[in-house]
Parts: structure tokens; C-alpha cells; sequence
RNA sequence: CGGGGUAUAGCGCAGUCUGGUAGCGCAUCUGCUUUGGGAGCAGAGGGUCGCAGGUUCGAAUCCUGCUGCCCCGACCA
């Protein structure tokens, strides 16, 4: 992408509402616009990230064999009161009525729906397991959105339900669908820590929400040092194992790790000081187990291998891809901007050129950027007529990882200057040397 | 939902107390000079002063009502 040619409208001073760094940044990044409290419009940068993260949770997602669908945001008030919570939910949903009066509401998440396709074709045990997902908007009425798209009333969730026969297949499916957490979390540069959750209005008795550690979190958490480095889950494990997945679940459960709605401050005090870990923290997952809560009242039935009709079990698991943004953020960034990690950024490299308008500035630049493209890489080409030390701020800004910076002064010893943006390391290679150290 | 703020150019702000028809910095546009860490000079454009009433010869400024947004608390992917 020429830059000169792209949409990126970057500010230079902070608007005055933005109170923590990943709302600031995103902001001065030409990444999101407010158009209401809580509600955003996503401008190209964001995007490109929102669609890089929602890419790894939709490839873990398939991994662990969810099945990618697509449900409505708007939905009927009728499905609600068949699960009760029509009037449960509270003023946090947003009801709105159609032409002909029908009451309809903006879906904050999708139990009731799920459970209504399902019962509408599924009738033997034997299409069991089943775990179905959609990425979409959701809505819910915050009291007080705040900290940008970190809690906002719009916001975009990848919303997974199993179906198993009985609770031990449902238990199965929990464990997959933590497994596929700690992968999805760790491709993005993250430590999640799992941890046991209350589960608030979805219900259910088994809930873990998965925090990420950073100091403007919302939640207060208090868990074991070890998480600080646990090895993940890999890709080739055998997520239709029962028992290699109990064993990811309880590895990854045995040691103390609770928010401040569950802490037992008597069983963390008893670690030794230096195994406690006491920090702030952000959710940017959360997993239920809550058997036949929707199943018994929606009569979501399959016939068991008995014959009977059995109300299935069923969990939900969600990500807030929107969330993970800002999330992502407030773990990688410096005084000059964010620092993306490889796998979400919006661009792999960032291609300056010093000098627009001298012959073999261009000439170089031109030739890096059509290899660096026709090798597949993500390339923002900075061609825009501008001095260089705006260039540079432009790009630490929006946090490329990989700067290629060519001017006058390199290219007169036949080289061009690779800056890696989160260790500051610069090198001086020729121009074949780019290209070998990016399509090697 | 309670409490507190705030609303003037794209962004950040002054002007409001004491009424006289809107200004500064950055950004934008033009020209010249510059060009390895957010350039300099000269010029230019851009605002129904949140909205609606009212007071007044005259309202950004005073009065009334409304709305948006932000912050603090109780709730949450």
C-alpha cells in the first residue's frame, strides 16, 4: 500500500477524552473514530488489525473443530422469553421495535439463537458433538462506556456453543475450546492466564475467563508466577483426546489464579512471596459450562442411543476480537507509538523513502516495494512528499514492526537502513539483503 | 442510575466574569527555500460559537429549557 495513496488520518496531539494509552493511541493512529459514547467507526489501520486477530481466532476456532457460521444482530424479543431472560437482561440490552411494532432487540450475544437452529435440525445423539461460532457486532447498553473500544457498547465478538450428550462430552468440549484459547492468545504475542470466573448472567457452574496482565485492566488478579511462563498448547496436539485435554485443562488450572470476585486471599498468602503475582488485568476471553440452561426451558432435545429424549449440554465461549485490539496495545507500546506484534500487525514493513523526487531514492524504493509485494508481504510505502523525521514518527506511530529506511545518504554505499521497531536494532544491508531477510 | 464537568475551525485551546458581531497554536492550501528524527519564511482558506427559546438597539458572552460528550462511583465480552 502506498501511503500517499491510503487512508490514514493521524493525529499529531491527543483529543482530550482519550484516558488510557491504547485509546490514545488508537486515536492519534487513525485507527478508530468515536461516533457515539461506546460506538465506533473502524478506519483502514484498525481494521486491518481487528481482521489479522479475527483471522487467528477463526484458524484456532477451526482447529479445535468449531464450525464457522453467521447469525443476525437484530433478533426477536419472542426467542428471549423462551430462555427467560427477555426480562432478565435488563436495561443493558437494547430493545427496539420494527414497522409492524414487533419487538426486536440488538443481539448481546446468542445462546437463545443457537439454541433455536439447533433444535430446529439436530434430533440424534449421534450428530454429537457440535460446536458452532460466528464472529459478529454485538450490543449491549453499558451503563458507562469507557477507555475507547476497550469497553465500548458496539463491540465485535467470535461467540462459540457446544452440544454434547452428556456432561462428560460437554466437559470435553470445554477443555478444546481451552485449549484453543491458550493457542489463539498466545499467536498474538499474549499471556492469557486462565482464570476461574463467577458467570454472571450467562449461568452455568463452570466458567474461566482468561486475563491478560497489563496495568490498566479493569480487574484486580492475584495468581502463581509459574503462568509467567507456561508452554502452549501445540498445534498439533490431539484436541479429540479426552484425556490429553483434561491434562492441558489441569495443568494449566492447578495453580492459584482467581480475579477479585473468586480470591481465596488465604490460599494465595499461603505461596511463598515470590510466586504471587498480584496485578491488574484484562479479560479478553471467557468460557462457560452451563449444561441445560437453554436446552431444558428452549427444549433442545436429541434421542440417545436409549431412545429417550435427553436435553443436550451445553457451554459458551467468547473472544472480544475489538477488545483485543486495545488489549494488545496496552502490552506493546513506547513513548513513540505502539509496537505490533508480527502477527496482527497491519503491515509487516514499513518502507520510508527519505527523499521523494531524487531519481535513485525512488528508483530503490520503487524496486524494494514491487519484490517486497510480489513476495506477499504486507509493505506501507511511505511515498508521500514529506521530511524524513516526520516519516519516521509516522511509522513508529502506527507501529509496524519492520522499518526499511532509504535515503540519499544509505544508498550511496549501496544500503538501506532495517530498524526493528520494538528493539530499536538498526542494520545497514544492500538492497538483495532486504529482500533476502524478508522472503527468506 | 447518582455525583461532577464540559460544548467556540479537523485537533488542542483563549475569549464568557465586565454584552459591541470571533482569535491563537497545530493541521490544511499556494509559493519559495529546505530534506537521516514531527523544517523556515510569506500568503490564503476554513467557524449558523451544541440546539431551541428569551432579555437587549446589539448575545459566544446574560436568563430558561433541551441535547451531546467526558470524568468519579455501583454493573460488565
Amino acid at each position: 500500500m502506498r501511503l500517499s495513496r491510503f487512508f490514514l488520518p493521524i493525529l499529531r496531539e491527543t483529543p482530550k477524552e482519550a484516558e488510557i494509552v491504547s485509546h490514545r493511541l488508537m486515536l492519534r493512529a487513525g485507527m478508530v473514530r468515536q461516533e457515539s459514547a461506546g460506538i465506533y467507526a473502524w478506519l483502514p489501520l484498525g481494521l486491518r488489525v481487528l481482521r489479522k486477530i479475527e483471522q487467528i481466532v477463526r484458524e484456532e476456532q477451526n482447529r479445535a473443530g468449531a464450525i464457522e457460521l453467521l447469525m443476525p444482530v437484530i433478533q426477536s424479543a419472542d426467542l428471549w422469553r423462551e430462555s427467560g431472560r427477555y426480562e432478565a437482561y435488563g436495561k443493558e440490552m437494547l430493545r427496539i421495535s420494527d414497522r409492524h411494532e414487533r419487538e426486536m432487540l440488538f443481539g448481546p450475544t446468542n445462546e437463545e439463537m443457537i439454541t433455536e437452529i439447533f433444535r430446529g435440525y439436530v434430533r440424534s445423539y449421534k450428530d454429537l458433538p457440535l460446536n458452532l461460532y460466528h464472529i459478529q457486532w454485538k450490543f449491549r447498553d453499558e451503563v458507562r462506556p469507557r477507555f475507547g473500544v476497550m469497553r465500548s457498547r458496539e463491540f465485535l465478538m467470535k461467540d462459540a456453543y457446544s452440544f454434547d450428550l452428556d456432561a462428560a462430552g460437554a466437559r470435553h468440549s470445554y477443555n478444546k475450546m481451552f485449549a484453543a484459547y491458550l493457542r489463539t492468545f498466545a499467536r498474538m504475542g499474549l499471556k492469557a492466564i486462565p482464570m476461574r470466573a463467577d458467570t454472571g448472567p450467562i449461568g452455568g457452574d463452570l466458567s474461566h475467563e482468561f486475563i491478560i496482565l497489563a496495568s490498566t485492566g479493569e480487574s484486580e488478579v492475584f495468581c502463581h508466577s509459574d503462568y509467567m511462563d507456561m508452554p502452549t498448547p501445540p498445534a498439533d496436539i490431539a484436541f479429540d483426546d479426552r484425556d490429553v485435554m483434561q491434562g492441558v485443562f489441569e495443568e494449566w488450572t492447578k495453580r492459584y489464579a482467581a480475579t477479585s470476585e473468586m480470591h481465596d486471599a488465604g490460599a494465595f498468602d499461603a505461596l511463598p512471596e515470590a510466586q504471587r503475582v498480584s496485578a491488574r488485568g484484562i479479560e479478553v476471553g471467557h468460557i462457560f459450562y452451563f449444561g441445560t440452561k437453554y436446552s431444558q426451558p428452549m427444549r433442545a432435545v436429541v434421542n440417545g442411543p436409549d431412545g429417550k429424549e435427553t436435553p443436550v449440554q451445553m457451554g459458551s465461549y467468547g473472544i472480544g476480537p475489538s477488545r483485543l485490539v486495545a488489549a494488545l496495545i496496552e502490552a506493546n507500546h513506547d513513548d513513540a507509538g505502539i509496537i505490533w506484534p508480527e502477527s496482527v500487525a497491519p503491515f509487516t514493513i514499513g518502507l520510508a523513502n527519505l527523499k521523494v523526487g531524487d531519481a535513485a531514492t525512488d528508483a530503490a524504493c520503487a524496486d524494494l516495494y514491487a519484490k517486497l509485494e510480489k513476495a506477499g508481504i504486507d509493505v506501507l510505502y511511505d511515498d508521500r512528499d514529506e521530511r524524513p523525521g516526520a516519516k519516521f514518527a509516522t511509522l513508529d506511530l502506527i507501529g509496524v514492526p519492520h522499518q526499511v529506511i532509504v535515503g540519499p545518504k544509505g544508498l550511496a554505499e549501496g544500503k538501506v537502513e532495517v530498524k526493528n521497531r520494538r528493539t530499536g536494532a538498526k542494520e545497514s544491508l544492500s538492497l538483495d539483503e532486504v529482500i533476502n531477510r524478508f522472503t527468506a
